[in-house]
DNA sequence: TGCAAATTTCATTATTTTTTGAAATGAATG
DNA sequence: CATTCATTTCAAAAAATAATGAAATTTGCA
């Protein structure tokens, strides 16, 4: 087990404090998104953070491997949770929070929900195709398809739009 | 490893083929809001069949335990996704999966994420203490623990309205 | 170009989550 | 009220997911 570590950070100071009530608010948070703790640890770390960080620090002052550290660093870049800015005479990339909100949340919809909506809508064609070709089309099975159809509809109207509703 | 069910259902059959890709239909809808597996093939049994189905004829079809199957249906039943029904002459309950999602959606975000909600409450508190006995208190900090604040409040005031929107 | 630092990849390991199944409990029937 | 059938519980096993770290690759600079 690696020391605590023993960077700019007094242990127990305020600003620590904030930070650590920052990381498990955000861990939390993607939690619920089914996104892995290092994620939440890596954005809720940046979130918080005056200054933007370099992955090899991020990994030490969360005490996670530089190998999460970069595929969390890659996940949060793809949800355009995170940007990367240039800092001159230092080849090592910076990454700091992208605070909208709102960005993070469309891009979780659109990555992550939207292609089962898609796929669903594929199934829905299967599913009416076999009907249609079965002697005893049975009502019930053609309503509970119908529900089917209107749910997955909804969905992909009501998933979308909800991102506009979004003022963060 | 048990042998193939050899219940109603004739392999292949419309019937099967469509109570399959229902099956199917929910474990990744389920999967998506984080649910088991197995809780997503027992609502995905119940929603295509026509008759209220037993436990045992439940785990039985879909080839899992019925210690999967008694846990399953508990959380379906804490969902309200199911209801169970009085069949005369049979001891054991007959479960039928409740078609409104709506009500499902709603008991999801109340059981699973508004608890969330309510604990972020509390840290913005806490985080909001920290920074006022702080003496060198940050505008940056100010700002940032603003818009957790926001995002809170929006939360708890969207997910909740979002049940309303939906006509299932 | 060649070097060294930074980053990514990915097989292995660790952790977390889900399932199993047998024992305990509960419930209805005779 | 005893027996049997139904259901729940929960420790252990299995499966799924995430993290590690060392090797491979990429990148920027001299």
């Amino acid at each position: 087990m690696p020391p605590l570590n023993t960077d700019s950070f007094v242990k127990d100071s305020p600003d620590r404090l904030l930070e650590l009530e920052s990381i498990d608010f955000f861990v939390r948070l993607m939690g619920i998104l089914g996104l892995p703790r290092s994620v939440g640890e890596i954005y809720g770390l940046l979130y918080f953070s005056e200054i933007s960080l370099t992955m090899d620090v991020i990994a030490s002052r969360l005490e996670i491997s530089i190998g999460s550290a970069s595929q969390g660093l890659r996940t949060l870049k793809s949800l355009k949770a995170i940007r990367s800015t240039y800092v001159p005479g230092d080849r090592r990339d910076h990454y700091s929070a992208e605070t909208e909100f709102k960005r993070l949340f469309s891009s979780f919809i659109k990555d992550e929900i939207m292609p089962h909506l898609e796929s669903a809508k594929d199934r829905i064609h299967r599913m009416e195709k076999i009907l249609q070709q079965n002697k005893d089309n049975k009502d019930f099975h053609q309503i509970r398809l119908e529900k089917l159809k209107k749910l997955t509809k909804t969905g992909s109207r009501l998933l979308p739009a909800l991102t506009g509703l979004l003022k963060f």
